[in-house]
RNA sequence: GGAGGCUUCGCCUAGUUCGGUCUAUGGCGCCGCACUGCUAAUGCGGUUUGGGUCUUAAAGCCCAUCCCGGGUUCGAAUCCCGGAGCCUCCGCCA
């Protein structure tokens, strides 16, 4: 949600930002409707609390008169009828006015282009790509190497449903539990929040309505509270803080979880996002910052060159690009992708995007903080990451660190938690 | 699943019987000032949150806010209905 006084103030800025993600005329009728609705709720307002004040004044009248012994008139009820209908005009001008901003996009950063996916820009390139005899690709690795069933992943779940077998599983888990412990080591808050989530916690976070139709519903009973299996962990962690204010010295406040997430993923499956790389269930861990307003922008540095080191650490080949305004989500003024190396399709793919969201996200939640010396509170900047995606880390590992013999290396810092330095084949068994 | 108790300003708490200057008592914490060589102690004052209005800004003023949503009433923390959460006891259970 934007700040609705930023649009009163100065809507040129905001009309130009936003030009870099929708058609400047859309921006332009959308802006002007939002003001209209604006100074209707402010003159309503205006309106019932006149009314308000009137009528608590002659409550008071009335309590004197009765203290005083005398009789008095009860007060005229068409007063109250037509308050009525003034707080429904207000209602409903809210409604309208929630709406047409909540479809608002946040305002890009200045250094975020517009443009979708193809103005995105590299900003740089860590390593150099491996050069790989007998190059098999990932699906290929974890069938042979049996880290991977996905024949009974689909009859357990159906298709996009996949089991972590054996090694596979050793790696996986190895994975997250080395992210668990840097991230413990680097000073956030390990959380371990409900997967099923509130449907009220959804929109909380912003996600809802523009994702209702991609995560999995729960059908309760009747009369129940809808639920649903959370897509991503930072839904978890905004819900979790929705209408909180911090207090200025708990600031930043640094937090991470670790949980699948669920997907519905409708939209058709790519040539290269085959094996685990996109699913209906993905392990992530995430970690997360509230910010002052001040500290905001910097802490996505600071988190970026924090992600890449995790891969840094792990030996792999990647690259970090800054997205353009169209390819980032919704509610982010800026994000940054960390991109693997995928040897078989010659391709980098996400395995983390960092992104700023400014106080948008705050201002849905209800996120604030005491500044010294201010009776106002402020919304916090809040800031998500992933660190990392296990789901796509795994193949880019399997590719990258495959061996001519057709083994695979482990990464030096998992070796300890996998259990091995090398994955080959596994014995006949069953 | 059944029965009962409870939810008030950061924390604890008074107020709810019998509706009226109740945003609401007192304590703790916190902030400011005074006093003291420093600390401590003491005294005085301030301290829910959100919205509107005004202002360069601050202050002020107005409205809402006693778990949430409705209702009754001139008037609701207080009465009625619905919901959520917490606690205790009973039952059931991978």
């Amino acid at each position: 949600m934007l700040d609705i006084d930023l649009i009163r103030k100065d809507r040129a800025s905001v009309e130009a930002g936003l030009s870099k993600r929708l058609e400047p005329s859309e921006v332009s009728r959308a802006l002007s409707a939002i003001a209209d609705l604006d100074k209707q709720r402010r003159e309503l307002i205006g309106e019932i609390d006149a009314e308000r004040a009137r009528r608590k004044e002659e409550a008071r009248a009335f309590a004197a008169a009765k203290a005083a012994g005398q009789a008095i008139e009860a007060g005229a009820r068409d007063a109250k009828a037509a308050l009525a209908e003034l707080e429904e005009r207000l209602a409903q001008t809210q409604r309208d006015l929630d709406s047409a901003m909540s479809v608002l996009p946040n305002l890009p950063a200045d250094d975020v282009v517009a443009g979708g996916k193809e103005a995105n820009q590299v900003v740089q390139v860590y390593g150099e790509a491996p050069v790989i005899e007998n190059l098999r690709d990932h699906v290929q690795l974890s069938s042979d190497l049996g880290l991977v069933d996905y024949e009974r992943g689909v009859k357990l779940g159906g298709s996009g449903f996949w089991i972590y077998t054996g090694w596979g599983a050793r790696l996986e888990f190895a994975l997250v539990n080395w992210f668990i412990d840097r991230h413990f080591a680097a000073g956030y808050q390990f959380m371990l929040p409900p997967h099923l989530l509130l449907d009220s916690a959804g929109y909380a976070a912003g996600q809802f309505p523009k994702f209702y139709d991609e995560v999995f519903h729960i059908a309760g009973e009747e009369g129940e509270r809808g639920r649903f299996l959370l897509p991503t962990s930072e839904t978890a962690i905004l819900g979790a803080y929705q209408n909180e204010i911090f207090e200025t010295d708990s600031l930043p406040h640094r937090v991470y979880a670790y949980t699948p997430c669920y997907r519905s993923e409708k939209a058709g499956s790519h040539s290269d996002e085959r094996g685990t790389v996109r699913g209906h269930q993905f392990n992530k861990v995430e970690i997360f910052q509230f910010t002052s307003q001040e500290d905001g922008e910097k802490t996505l540095e600071e988190m970026v060159d924090y992600a890449e080191g995790l891969v840094r650490d792990l030996g792999l080949h990647f690259r970090r690009s800054l997205l353009a305004a169209g390819d980032a989500s919704a509610s982010m003024r800026k994000t940054i992708d960390i991109e693997v190396w995928m040897p078989s399709t010659g391709k980098y793919k996400e395995i983390s995007s960092v992104s700023w969201a400014g106080d948008y996200q705050a201002r849905r939640a209800g996120i604030r903080y005491r500044v010294p010396g201010s009776k106002n509170n402020k919304f916090v900047h809040t800031l998500n990451g992933s660190a990392l995606a296990t789901s796509r880390l795994v193949p880019a590992i399997l590719e990258q660190f495959q061996q001519p013999d057709g083994s695979v290396l482990v990464p030096e810092v998992l070796r300890d938690k996998v259990g091995t330095d090398r994955i080959t084949k596994p014995s006949k068994r069953k």
